[in-house]
DNA sequence: GATGAATGAGAATTCATTCAT
DNA sequence: CATGAATGAATTCTCATTCAT
């Protein structure tokens, strides 16, 4: 049973971040991973179930800390529209920063089996209620249409950045990401406000 | 190498959408195949390359339609407003009428290593570049905000048509996807027409 | 069941000989020489019971003349040393004047089963007693030791003869072999003399 | 990739003797050789890095067996016509001692790809360069011919003695190899000796 | 006679996981 | 705690041969 934290817990998981990276999904063996982080393979299994354990553990980490950031980013917003921008440029923000990470979740994790992804879906649960959050406040506080599905609109916002995000790690991660956090913004903002009076 | 046409050339494609829609990606042998599409297995590499040929050849096959069927109903809309309302609309209708399908495209062939991805993105580009164009005719026509960001525009379609078909095929196809189609119309139509005078 | 000769079988032989000196033993599929021959895959079964045949026929084929050739040859030969001469002599011209055919034989058909190289050591017998004929004659006329142990005096023909064809055949022929016929057969008719009152 | 030496590696090696002189190069797979050593499939692959290399380990590791054999009888002999005898009686004397690598070597291992034989010759060379060390002394110590063309006495030699090892063989290793030094040797003696004076 | 589309058996290799030390 | 040698299940593709036309 893995039984977490400890200094090399840490450790594989960046190595897996590392190794998934450079190789791709299906390059990134459990014993690369072993080395990379400096351990023995055996030692893996004293940290993690198997190793679909380490990928799950990978993105509840990395996510974790992704949806923190945000999520504090956010109190700082004082409008509906500021808390729109703020989640959209974190968004791009943080993934521009970390580009290693970005290729693993927009591209190497997609290749895991459906099995898999059902439980990593389980970890972006957090963030994409925290997502529809945002919507059912603009709709209370009539920032946005009172007819909006809020699911639908989760999905619009959450299949856009993905989309937006992941064109831009095929293209190499060459051009900057950040910049199209407003126009982004912008589409969004119009798109859920039809029909409120101005 | 693989001499394609002929009615078994057909026959395997069916099969393989079949067997990768009940057994997922990766337990889809080659054998199993074949004995659903009622051949040896020998058979079906007098019609394809190798097992990645089956799988591009599939989505070449069913996009090319999807495409088609898409394109031809876009000639019969008047304004772009009908355009972007038949393109979300006809996406939703076809993927809705073929589950199966739809399981394959969503989930199943994503696992894919990246070297098929890149091959099936060639096939995207058609798509890709037809709801580029109502974007385009959009903006020409003073429909669409002057501001707008083609390829953004674009981006936010096609990402957003995606996730709304993905949460549905992971829920298991089992709410209407189809009546999703005027909402996330709107949204998208609003979200183009900023600043647009009225 | 083969029935042999019509213009086609000698197409096929012909065929298979280019294939496999071409492509190499392990890559002369049976639809290739077809092809080669510019005959439908079946037709080969018209002429041939197995692929293992074609190889048989070919050797049987090739081989008879080559054995013809040389015993013609004999017979103008006058002395026991004379005809040792001439079989050194018309083993390697006829190699060097078809060096498609020498590949074929020193190189490709040597990687066959064991089973069809004992079949091609029936077809070698007659060539194997022709030479162990010269050496019984000249024990028989003196020429040679009378000690001299026949079967292994032939091995030692073969053998010399054999390896330095390969030899050569391995260095992409590019050198004369027929050159080597004059010192060959010196070292072994000494090799055989041995012992013999001059 | 295969890190050598280690008990598993001898075990495997003789059991790839043992399994190709059974079952026939053809039939030889790496399950059967793994069973017979006594391991799982997987374990073949830390000591080699496919079966080719099983093979080429093999070959290596038995000649240089052999030759280095050869090559300590060889400081015994003090003339050359002894190192002679002693070539060929110890040629002989190994194969007849090991009968089941003798068949694999005669018969199984030639009919391996072109790509692997040539691998099969480099490690040949280190004997076929003892031959011809033994023809020059000879030639310097005027014990030969002084006309003796060096490659070509080699080759007489090892084409001699491979004929006849090979011979036996195919007799099923039926009568006694050893029997037939005396005679070779003296052959090949009188056939390098040739105008030498005695 | 001639065709060629269809057949289907057969094998090397990888890699997640274990467990004796 | 940590190690790493050993395990063994699982799958694509080739090609000699057949037989309906």
């Amino acid at each position: 049973m893995g039984k977490k934290r400890g200094p090399k817990y840490e450790q594989i998981i960046e190595a897996a971040v590392r190794v998934i990276a450079r190789n791709g999904y299906h390059h990134a063996q459990v014993s690369k991973i072993a080395k990379d982080a400096g351990v023995a393979d055996g030692t893996i299994y004293l940290y993690f179930n198997n190793k679909e354990d380490i990928l799950i553990s990978l993105f509840e980490e990395k996510m974790s800390y992704f949806v923190e950031k945000i999520r504090m980013q956010l109190k700082e917003a004082e409008t509906i529209e500021d808390q729109l921008k703020t989640l959209v440029t974190m968004h791009f923000k943080q993934l521009a920063a970390n580009q290693e990470y970005a290729v693993v979740t927009q591209l190497e994790l997609r290749q895991s089996s459906s099995a898999l992804r059902q439980r990593i879906n389980e970890v972006l649960k957090d963030y994409l209620w925290l997502i529809e959050s945002i919507i059912i406040r603009g709709k209370e506080k009539e920032a946005f249409s009172p007819h909006l599905n809020e699911k639908l609109a989760r999905q619009m916002i959450f299949g856009t950045l993905d989309e937006v995000t992941t064109n831009w790690v095929m293209k190499d991660c060459k051009y900057d990401l950040e910049a199209f956090s407003e126009p982004i913004y912008e589409m969004l903002l119009h798109g859920f406000k039809a029909g409120v009076k101005t």
